[in-house]
DNA sequence: CTTGACCCTGACATTAATGGCAGGGTGTAT
DNA sequence: ATACACCCTGCCATTAATGTCAGGGTCAAG
């Protein structure tokens, strides 16, 4: 199968489908005019790449588990559970670290709300709220 | 006081500070030799835009509400609401995407565990668990 | 007058995957 | 042969704030 059939298959751009083979990812063979050359498990294969990719792991983090999970159920692949081990902790992070601004935001939102709830031009407390939540 | 000075009472780097008014944030006045020359009220200026720029808003942003926190408080900068508004409904969805691949990745994770309980090589369910959470 | 600390502008690099173009070759059907 | 669909490589752009050069002024103290 060629390159377009590939993408329309599996979803995955041309532009993608070359820059995954850049990356080592994925390996067609090429005919003698030059043309990539997919098997039909090159579809399957895809996919898988894409999967990972949405789990927001890296192009290198998959090729070093990518042939391991190709061949056998992920759960054997001893090389995967470092990385996904290592993604949780930084999206735990990240997801800390948006709550604490959510929070933030949610605070001040709702000061406007205090705001225009008792008097528009009164203001009552607050001197200045200064950024409290700094 | 001049640039050096403001990087170092704010911790803003001198890049940053030239950014900032490249931007439009600020706008010191310049001196017959062309340094920039900054009123004492930029340190408090400075500080309050990094404190927006880590609430995740940009540049831009800022500089359409910055002339009005710093004459007033927030709360009566009618600018500031769809801002944050904008910026909380950002967030959350970020918040509910990593969630999503959080709980998937402890899925898996989970499932390694499994695996490992009882008997290694000992595959009894799961004829490939087929990346099911996709 | 030289040293050293400061300042200036302008430009390129960073990140990671993808989009998009230019310029060109291939292959098939009319 | 000409049109058209497809393929190729290589390159630049994207995002946003910041880091980091290069190449050059300014100015005070020695």
């Amino acid at each position: 199968m060629k390159i377009g059939e590939l993408s329309r298959k599996t979803g995955a751009s041309i532009r993608s489908l070359r820059y995954y083979e850049s990356q080592g990812l994925i390996s067609p063979l090429r005919e003698s005019n030059g043309y990539r050359e997919y098997s039909p498990l090159a579809e399957e294969q895809v996919r898988t790449i894409r999967f990972y990719l949405q789990l927001g792991l890296t192009t290198e983090q998959i090729a070093g588990f990518l042939h391991c999970v190709l061949s056998r159920p992920e759960a054997f692949c001893t090389e995967v559970l470092p990385v996904y081990e290592s993604k949780l902790a930084d999206i735990e992070a990240q997801i800390a670290q948006l709550t604490r601004i959510r929070d933030n935001l949610v605070d001040r939102i709702s000061s406007f709300r205090d705001e225009s709830e008792h008097g528009e031009g009164e203001s009552k407390r607050d001197e200045r709220s200064e950024r409290s939540g700094f």
